[in-house]
DNA sequence: TTAGGGTTAG
């Protein structure tokens, strides 16, 4: 034999073994007999598990008659982190009717794929199961259970599993402080972390981390600040995790300049920070820079992945840059990213918002596999292009794949009714959304309704439609609709439209601007004058809009 | 004489 048995089990446990190598291993072990241990089968289901090898995993499980709570562990854990739900929980259910109960370990990994299939009922019977084993004060269970109600927005389900166990560790704090983060509530997530300190119990990465993510909007800047401040105090700052959602936390506030300098205080950041600088100046519109440092790191040897691939194209596609763009696709293709879907679509978007629609189709057509982000693209670039007849081919053949269309398909497909002008398939398709597809409006279908029946003329249907929603709309939608009453020069509607947009936004200078030349086109030259009058004694200035275009490059 | 595992970032 090549291997004693100590060397054997030293090979074992070493868990970034490559499938080969674990194969030779899993030899070496039927060699020696040892298989009928679930020790060995446990460690060799785990090493399949690690390198994607389902099927041998299952193989193994299925031939080991002596099956101990770790090899059902491994197993059940082995499908659910291949986001393979139900064979996980039926493999559960098995268990249950075997002499091998489940422990807080078997209920954590259940409890966790749960929540990431949404299965909100299979949820709530683990619970009851967690209660009837009397593992409902456990720390195990009690984290997995909390994290999963917060990702499914039951926080307070999430706060009653905590408040039941009576001396909560440091991972119990930690989910709890990332369950409140994650459903908004860093108000709550900062009160915990201060009981933590109060009680002596130390943070670690994860506590700050939990924290930091649930700041997110420029007013909660000096708490950010005060943090952040923690964090190079107790030496937080050098952790990857912690400095990356650092420079997101700077980029929500809309502070670059703190973000860049948490960049360059790290020694060596990871590609994730990397991707939080970059993502951080495309969404702040900075997109030159967001590019400059994606440059810099391919400069630098590094190398990118597909996350951050599809993050810089969202760059190239809202500056309209297809010199960079094509760039960035070169690279797609030298890295084999154009197998990923994410990247795939993103590059779909980039050539459509760059004007370039057939270059986008031409993606579409290329790839092998296809999700809804993928049609979403197609559709969205189509319309835009005046291309609505192949946009609604496109829905027809979402359906008839049996996916899963969703808002941003119908946002998509309403503005392809917009450019193409198609008033009645817009009404419809609307229709679609709400009553067959149960999709709750959002500002942005209502904007394209107002675009879609203002544009048409049929301003007063327009206005009804806002004035027969339950709730109010947000000032867009009105915008939306004022910029229709100046198309058709209605100054009685425009009066109406603007009260409304003056109560909710009176700062905005844009939609004074635009009601002051629809009087002019009226006439009205003594309304025209007090208005501008009001602005200059308020101090009211309009943005000026600005537009840009890239030169048309040759691409064979 | 082992082994499965609860909470983090773009």
């Amino acid at each position: 034999m090549l291997f004693n048995l100590h060397s054997l089990v030293f090979e074992l446990s070493k868990s970034h073994q490559s499938l080969s190598r674990t194969k030779e291993l899993h030899a070496l072990v039927t060699k020696a007999s040892l298989l009928r241990d679930p020790f060995y089968a446990t460690k060799l289901v785990r090493l399949y598990s690690l390198n994607n090898d389902l099927y041998s995993a299952r193989n193994l499980f299925d031939k080991t008659p002596q099956r101990s709570v770790f090899l059902w562990n491994s197993i059940i854990r082995a499908y659910a982190q291949n986001h393979n739900f139900n064979d996980a929980k039926s493999l559960f259910q098995n268990m249950l009717r075997t002499q091998i109960k489940p422990d807080n370990f078997t209920y954590a990994c259940v409890i966790r794929a749960c929540s990431e299939n949404f299965d909100f009922d299979g949820l709530r019977l683990v619970h009851g199961g967690v209660i009837v084993s009397s593992l409902g004060m456990d720390s195990i269970t009690s984290s997995a259970l909390i994290s999963a109600y917060s990702n499914l927005s039951l926080v307070d389900e999430a706060i009653k599993v905590f408040n039941g166990v009576s001396d909560p560790d440091l991972v119990l704090c930690n989910s709890m402080i990332s369950g409140f983060e994650y459903c908004g509530f860093w108000d709550k997530s900062l009160q915990l972390f201060n009981r933590m300190l109060r009680l002596g119990k130390n943070p670690d990465g994860y506590t700050l981390v939990g924290l930091i993510s649930g700041i997110r909007e420029p007013k909660l800047f000096s708490i950010g600040q005060g943090v952040h401040g923690f964090c190079l105090k107790s030496g937080f700052d050098s952790n990857d995790h912690v400095g990356s959602v650092l420079v997101s936390m700077y980029a929500r506030c809309k502070c670059m300049n703190s973000a860049y300098g948490v960049f360059i205080s790290l020694f060596q950041p990871d590609l994730v920070t990397w991707s939080a600088l970059i993502t951080g100046y495309s969404q702040q519109g900075n997109y030159e820079k967001a590019l400059y440092f994606f440059r810099k790191l391919i400069m630098e040897g590094k190398k990118a992945d597909p996350v951050l691939v599809a993050s810089v194209l969202v760059a190239a596609a809202q500056s309209a840059n297809v010199r960079s763009g094509t760039v960035i696709h070169g690279y797609v293709i030298q890295s084999g990213f154009e197998l990923s879907v994410m990247v795939s679509s993103a590059l779909i978007d980039m050539y459509s918002k760059c004007g370039f629609i057939d270059l986008g189709f031409r993606v579409f057509a290329t790839m092998s596999e296809r999700n809804i982000i993928t049609y979403n693209s197609i559709i969205l670039g189509l319309g835009l292009h005046g291309f609505a007849y192949q946009a609604f081919k496109m829905f027809q053949e979402i359906i008839e794949k049996g996916l899963k269309a969703d808002e941003s398909t119908f946002a998509a497909l309403l503005c392809a009714c917009c450019h193409g002008g198609l008033v009645n398939s817009g009404r419809e398709i609307f229709r679609r959304m709400t009553e067959e597809f149960c999709i709750q409006p959002s500002t942005e279908h209502y904007i394209y309704m107002m675009k879609l029946l203002g544009m048409a003329g049929n301003l007063e249907e327009a206005y009804s439609f806002i004035l027969s929603l339950s709730k109010p709309v947000d000032s867009a939608v009105w915008g939306a609709l004022l910029s229709c009453c100046e198309i058709y020069g209605n100054s009685e509607l425009a009066d109406i439209v603007a009260q409304q947009l003056f109560t909710n936004d009176p700062r905005k200078g844009a939609y004074r601007v635009m009601l002051s030349n629809i009087y002019a086109g009226d006439g009205r030259w003594d309304d025209v004058k007090e208005l501008r009058n009001d602005m200059v004694d308020g101090g009211i200035r309009k943005v000026p809009g600005v537009s840009w275009i890239a030169g048309r490059i040759n691409i064979a």
